[in-house]
DNA sequence: CACGGGTGCGCG
DNA sequence: AAAGCGCGCACCCGTG
């Protein structure tokens, strides 16, 4: 049973069931005013509004409409996220051919991500009814040209139907609208954060808060870098200042870039290094970024879903996915509360496996550390090998060790390294590419065309099809990591949506936030914050959840998808 | 003064 | 140019 709901007039909202079993047809619908919603959605969530099972809530964006239920102590179970399944069936190669693909751009075109979309955490300017509807467009443009909201629904559901692999569709579009929901779920919930042991942290790395300038330890290892290189005046923030004085002090460097100054032995380096590293954490991760996203011991970072064209997640502000080792101590469950912190193990590698049907490499990941078991597998001699060839082969290199070792693994795994390299040359023709579910890489720009057909004119320069190979190379790499990164993608998204709903049946009737219930994700990694005496039970779901996600990407092939999960009070004592 | 590109570095 | 993929963010600095 769908439900779907949209504003109309001045602030009511239209409920409209669909009933699937009848060919997708509207049944009644029902006018509420939008302080009633929430209370609607509990009883047609609890079961009580007469259908049987829960439904599944169609609306355009889930930014728009979560937050406020969440609010009002209302979980939503399963919805259709208009706005980012659009995305997916617009681009996919295998809904290449329906008309929601084919037609002209319209309102589910436009990106939907202008600073004014969603309501953030840590400001109180919108209230419920702004959140809603000051976005949203006039009750006018419900016209001809733009869909209504009814009409996208079904012209998605035909895409689907009507594609080359609709159980797959299906499947991605769940993944993609549960992701909506939990993305909403982690900002409501936030991430349990000590502000005072991140202070203690910092204080201990840079000295007390500086009421201006920089902290006693900075200012006292910049003071050092002065001496040393006899450059009074220097700020070693500025890189073409530090180059200029590194080099006038015989220290030949071509940049200030740490990994490159580690190898250069001069006493000011390793001054230099922890002053950079410090620096770093002040400017990243220091008073100011704690004071900005961090309230009543929470951490609420604003996540996007799909918001990577792999379908990974990005974030808007707080930089939540660079949340860097350093501070993770701060990190701290509530008091009579773990954290489980859960860890997919070489997740990339594990789907190119399984995306490649490759049954040496699945029986190199089976029971153990998939790095251990290519080099059992005698394809190389040490762990770090194995992990530098795989990494090369799912980006692209063709030097350096990597580069080197790339014969041997294809010859160990010739199935998982032909299905990176068919990937490669694709993008290197231009074409597009498709994940294991349906979600295919964009198309390269203008300027990418006009620069190959630049090469192949009857007047091309060396330097034109020099400029033409090594855009086309570029793509490649890209679309050969495509593949890869956005199947990972999916797994990552079918294994939290599964554990989303163990975690749900472990308390069905507790609100959110008085349950297990997740509050980080970072791409192929999960922490849950729970009830200690359920922290066993949350470990047993995850590692469930991450089976389920990979019978539902890859069936029964037997590729294993092994995930850690650790019981912990602090993010830090996890690895 | 605002803006945007470049640099550098955090994460996977 | 770190050997290669995907990001976000803070800062510097040149440009308008």
């Amino acid at each position: 049973m769908h439900i779907l709901l949209e504003r109309v007039g001045r602030g009511d909202v239209r409920a409209t069931w669909l009933d699937s079993s009848h060919g997708g047809g509207a049944g009644r619908s029902e006018t509420l005013a939008l302080d009633a919603l929430p209370e609607f959605v509990r009883t047609e969530e609890t079961g009580a509004g007469g259908g049987g099972d829960r439904p599944r809530w169609v609306w355009d964006d889930t930014r728009a409409w979560y937050p406020a239920l969440l609010s009002a102590g209302v979980r939503v179970e399963r919805c259709v996220d208009l706005r980012l399944c659009h995305v997916i069936l617009r681009n996919s190669t295998l809904t290449a051919s329906t008309p929601l693909a084919r037609a002209e751009p319209g309102r589910w075109d436009v990106a939907v991500e202008p600073e004014a979309e969603a309501p953030t955490a840590h400001t109180a300017l919108f209230d419920f009814d702004e959140a809603l509807f000051d976005s949203e467009e006039p009750a006018e443009t419900a016209n001809a040209t733009t869909p209504s909201i009814r009409d996208e629904f079904a012209a998605q559901e035909e895409a689907v139907a009507a594609s080359a692999d609709p159980r797959r569709l299906r499947l991605l579009l769940a993944a993609e609208s549960a992701g909506a929901l939990i993305g909403v779920e982690l900002q409501h919930a936030g991430l349990p954060y000590s502000a005072e042991r991140h202070d203690e942290l910092l204080t201990d790395l840079l000295g007390p808060r500086p009421a201006y300038g920089r902290p006693a330890v900075l200012e006292t290892l910049a003071r050092e870098l002065r001496d040393q290189l006899d450059a009074p005046d220097l700020n070693p923030d500025s890189p073409p200042d530090l180059l200029k004085a590194l080099q006038r002090a015989g220290i030949m460097a071509t940049s200030t870039r740490s990994w490159e100054l580690r190898r250069i032995e001069h006493p000011v380096i390793d001054p230099l290094l922890r002053y950079k590293k410090l620096s770093r954490l002040l400017t990243a991760n220091g008073w100011t970024w704690l004071d900005a996203w961090v309230h009543d011991g929470r951490f609420r970072p604003d996540y996007v879903p799909g918001g990577v064209v792999t379908g990974r997640w990005a974030t808007r502000g707080g930089g939540a996915l660079q949340l860097p080792r350093q501070v993770r101590g701060a990190v701290v469950a509530d008091p009579g509360w773990k954290l489980v912190v859960a860890d997919a193990a070489q997740l990339e590698p594990r789907v190119l496996t399984g995306l490649s049907g490759d049954q040496a490499m699945a029986a190199a990941g089976r029971g153990k550390d998939l790095y251990e078991g290519i080099v059992a597998s005698g394809a190389v001699e040490a762990r770090a090998q194995a992990k530098v060839a795989m990494l090369g082969a799912m980006y692209g290199a063709t030097t350096g060790e990597s580069g080197r070792l790339m014969p041997r693994l294809t010859r160990a795994f010739p199935r998982a390294v032909r299905l990176v390299e068919e990937a490669a040359r694709a993008g290197e023709r231009g074409e597009k590419v498709t994940s294991r579910l349906g979600r295919s890489s964009p198309v390269p720009g203008g300027r990418w065309a006009a620069a190959q057909s630049a090469a192949s004119a009857s007047d091309a320069t060396e330097a034109d099809e020099r400029r033409a190979r090594s855009l086309s190379r570029d793509w490649g790499r890209f679309t050969r990591n495509f593949v890869v990164q956005a199947s990972a993608a999916e797994w990552a998204l079918c294994w939290m949506a599964e554990l989303r709903n163990r975690l749900t049946a472990l308390a069905p009737d507790e609100p959110l936030t008085a349950s297990p219930h997740l509050v980080y994700f970072l791409h192929d990694e999960v922490i849950v914050h729970t009830p200690e005496a359920l922290a066993d039970e949350v470990a047993a779901a995850v590692h469930a959840a991450a089976q389920q996600a990979g019978r539902l990407l890859f069936g029964g092939f037997p590729v294993e998808f092994p995930v850690t999960a650790a019981i912990v009070d602090s993010y830090a004592e996890a690895k």
